[in-house]
DNA sequence: TATGAATGAGTCTTCATTCAT
DNA sequence: CATGAATGAAGACTCATTCAT
């Protein structure tokens, strides 16, 4: 009946039990070894199962590791997500956001397809990254939601909607498009079919179908549209 | 958002009495409204927190059931999420599938389009269709990835991949597409923006942002692309 | 990692499901056993271990059911430990409070050694009484400390606490007293040897030592006290 | 309340080093301070949460030391509490006794009231003693109560309840008490209402409200009793 | 036909304890 | 001499499922 409240996720724990928030630096190399370990396999699990649906014990096995390790590593089941979100996934949020607001003397045309780009290169560094957007940031319900709302999409959206409909009223943009949605169907065109790619290769065996593929279908789509005879 | 109730199910018999999917014969009419009850609460459920990390209890909540009896109509778990996919969501994916095989004498462009206008309806009627699509069936580890994989996709690529190769040999399609992504393209400008549609409503607020703004841009693009000036 | 709150104690649970909070009338009487040997036992294993150290487990054996079953009963640990507070121990405790001030016409002296009798009596019926109210109510840290503070000595005291002195200042009382300290005293001579009973049982092997020897005894003490020779 | 830290050692042997309890040979000075420092905290913990709910963890937070020391200084946990008992409590509750049987040659009644005076002093300089008496000494399943059973009570009751009968019989002690009951109503009188001073206390706000109104008020009733008017 | 009662298995978390260093 | 790292056992609580009625 011992009711005493968890202490909140990320802190140290008050009675000097556990390493509680990540001390990265000046750790013995033959630990890193463990909580990087976890850290890998929570992100993994995460991939596969989806955050929300991923227990402590799934994480445990996949890193080999039991629970209480994880417990002792991250204090609770919230911060190893915190941890997964802080050391996994934001430094590569922030280059997708760093891709985008890091060319302002550039063209729109070279900001738009950089981008496609600069996506396709992240997601084949961080072969994660499509599937986990797709889910925990775009999906109603996703965990990460509030990461895309409240830190990366209002800076970018207030930085490039502007710029895009300012480019349209110059004639240098095709005007049907709607400036706050064209961000949007880049990231459609590029994370959306990365995270199918188990799905497309499936369906076309013996045939190479890579990243680098979508990434010249994008930009061809983008360069001129189908095409279409009339 | 997804509040509305999804509307009776789409693959009902001319008579109204509705037997798409596997109904335990000699239940009384009276009791179908709590069965219905309860799927739709499903529903809803997994769009709200994807299927895996739904549980009974959510629903039978949610449906203003008790577990058993949610254990009397579906026998388990599985069996009420089978049911779900058959009586509500299957009826819905035929008609993503329909929607593209239905019209063989229409020309490539028609085909396309169509689909834009197509699937832009369809999340219209079913505000979850896109959530659930962008989760579940795209999604690594998505439950109705099988679905797509099995059941959708191997008849459509059948049919259309080779046409749009032919097209593109002919001239009338431009030549730096790949087939095989372009189907994903036109659904990656469609349900993938409609999923993120509230994040969008809410960085724009004041702004009318909705479904046709997405089908007006996703046909723009495809159209011309983004025209930018040389 | 669901991290769902745990619905609030003594609350019926919004699933559905449990029986939540506690439904006597109606019930059938197979069932009502069980229920009740659940806080028979917790209050056997209070008495014993003292709430704060007192687990599910230990309760769930003592009562020959399975932990889960108490969750079902009393949906967490708080809601049994309150559904024993309020069923268990407020009516005696209640019976404490109404012995004195039920008898507003009575003498002081009345009162007084009418509240020695009543005390005796309520730990012959209620064994547990005088253990639990030494651990839980008065030692620093009980858990039901905050009912004698809050609910049961307010009211008591205005209403005695000045009667008391008043009979000092008229000479009918033994003006060394300290009007706050006597109750208390009534206590400590009645409740708190009572606690230790099996103690001095155990220290007068052969000898009768009942909760009625305390009562004369204390009858004894309060009415004329040592009368040392001088 | 009771935040003061204890004293040291009052068992201490004449030549300060304090040997009263077993000491592992060989220590140096130097590490006696946090051996200390962890039953003081212990002490602490036993007071606001009962031995049987204190942790090791709660000790070693109090403490500020890891809970390893506490393994490495005294073994387990039971080699703490043993310890604590030892070198903190024993000490004192040697004090209770030596204040009864170590006057032998005085009167009765120098004894009881000198054994109320000598309670009262020992709370005032060791505020725990009443706490940890009420709860662990004479509570039922009070980790304590061997103590009290075994070592100190019956030497207490073979000197003492054979005197007591004795006075009565002379006439020099009211004949209405309960020889063997007389010494635990001192202590009802004392410890039982120093136990609760923090209620008594918060129920009279503004007035002082101390460990010597209960010796005063305690000598008034053993002294004549209520006194009431007929 | 439907459900209230009950539970075994599983989840997160905390604990005392161990051990290599 | 002391502790950071790690864990098995036990804690509270939730879950899908069963079953008598």
């Amino acid at each position: 009946m011992n009711t005493k409240p968890p202490s909140s996720p990320l802190g140290a724990g008050p009675d000097g039990t556990g390493p509680g928030a990540p001390r990265q630096p000046g750790r013995p190399a033959g630990n890193v070894d463990r909580r990087a370990l976890a850290l890998d396999a929570a992100l993994q699990c995460y991939v596969r199962r989806g955050i929300a649906a991923t227990t402590l014990r799934d994480i445990a096995g996949q890193a080999g590791v039991t629970p209480a390790a994880l417990h002792y590593y991250f204090a609770d089941a919230a911060g190893l997500r915190d941890a997964v979100i802080a050391e996994r996934l934001m430094p590569v949020f922030e280059q997708v956001r760093a891709g985008l607001i890091g060319m302002p003397d550039a063209s729109l045309g070279q900001v738009l397809e950089g981008f496609i780009d600069h996506l396709c290169a992240l997601v084949q560094e961080h072969p994660w990254l499509s599937a986990l957007w797709i889910r925990e940031v775009v999906s109603e319900g996703g965990s990460l939601r509030g990461l895309l709302v409240e830190r990366m999409a209002p800076e970018i959206t207030r930085i490039l909607t502007a710029r895009i409909a300012g480019e349209q009223a110059a004639g240098r943009l095709n005007s049907g498009l709607d400036p706050r949605l064209l961000m949007v169907s880049l990231v459609g065109l590029t994370l959306f079919p990365a995270a199918g790619l188990p799905i497309w290769q499936q369906l076309f065996p013996g045939q190479a179908l890579e990243i680098d593929h979508i990434r010249t279908h994008a930009l061809a789509l983008v360069g001129r549209g189908l095409e279409l005879a009339e």
